[in-house]
DNA sequence: GTCTATAGAAGGATAGAC
DNA sequence: GTCTATCCTTCTATAGAC
């Protein structure tokens, strides 16, 4: 048994997840290391060894949890649907993302806007390109149908992902506002109800400008 | 000419003012005091004369920030107009209110998730029993006929809220997706163009549910 | 009220033993 | 590969002169 190789990858594989909700929670400059090998179980300067210096396993854990991020949008805006159905499978995966993820959108966030610089070195690693051509086939293809002008495509695709990302971001602002919601499971539902709630409601925008 | 007395005053409003901006700009936990000082112009050891440690010259401004945002909503939704009438002059409102305050929303949203335990000695402060009391009422007179239930009328305060707030607090994510947007002022119309694609929507949904 | 100087704590990083 | 001990920088906070 190659003991070394195991305990290497496996301690290195702790170190990314215990540093990935540490940052998640507490931001970039709200992390302590020292937690981060505390919720890992092993030294501080373990770390050091693995992943050099904060700002190195901070960039390490960010690109992750980006791709993470759109990797799910992006798969299903890919696939080859109708405009309402996409919509739909949309609002039902990622909303059942945020639940399973619920610090990640607001994390992406605040650090992208405290790090215009290098985040966008990673816009080309999420291939975001692919998305703007899928978006623009789209609307010639159906969407001009809708009388949905090609300027008004970026205020749709904000507002479709608004629904789902919006009251995760401000889960904290909403359970002082709400606190039947500081449940979790309460909030939870609310969010499922949202699926309906908003296909609903675009719909029915729709409908109404179809020709 | 009482100088002493003009001095302090001035003084603690140029150190809460220059708090305010670093504050928003990098959190509780990225701001620094001596940067703080630097941008009011003032040595370190006065942040300290008058607002004693950094965590009450943080909640000092925290709650003059938080209570900016709520009033500028609460003040809309407290007029005595229709459902649509309010609608629009929210988005119009809040809307410019956001240009005006770019990093206020990410900045609370980002603070209430990591406090969410001193936010909530803020919500007598803000007088938030008065919104609910007011969206009830609405409902109760005009919102029943457009078909939405009262277990609705939160998915559609956040929904009408995420129009105006999200974007902003997104903007950083938005503008590496679209690079055009880098240049505030295209953004800023993107927003303006916000007002009318968020209430055109609306009101289509709600022409179609229309008893 | 305002400054300089400095104490004292905390956090990131490294050296060196095992 | 992992740990202990420690260095060094950064930051908050205070003491004390003016």
């Amino acid at each position: 048994m190659i003991k070394t190789r195991d305990a290497d990858s496996h301690t290195k594989e702790k170190i990314f997840m215990a540093a990935s909700e540490i940052f998640e929670e507490k931001g970039h400059s709200g992390a302590r290391m020292q937690e981060i090998a505390d919720r890992a179980g092993i030294n501080k300067a373990l770390l050091h060894y693995y992943f050099r210096s904060k700002d190195q396993l901070f960039k390490a854990v960010f690109v992750v949890l980006m791709k993470k991020m759109f990797a799910k949008i992006i798969s299903i805006m890919k696939e080859d649907m109708t405009f309402k159905e996409k919509i739909k499978k949309f609002l039902d995966e990622h909303i059942e993302f945020m639940i399973k993820n619920p610090k990640l959108p607001l994390f992406l966030l605040s650090e992208i806007s405290q790090n215009p610089e290098f985040s966008e070195s990673i816009s080309e690693t999420v291939r975001l390109r692919d998305l703007k051509t899928m978006l623009y086939e789209q609307h010639a293809k159906e969407l001009k149908g809708y009388g949905i002008k090609k300027s008004d495509m970026s205020q749709l695709m904000v507002t479709i992902v608004s629904f789902s990302v919006f009251p995760m971001a401000a889960y904290g602002m909403i359970s002082v506002l709400m606190p039947e919601f500081r449940e979790r499971k309460k909030f939870n539902e609310y969010m499922r109800e949202r699926k309906e709630f908003a296909s609903g409601l675009l719909f029915a925008a729709l409908k109404n400008r179809k020709k």
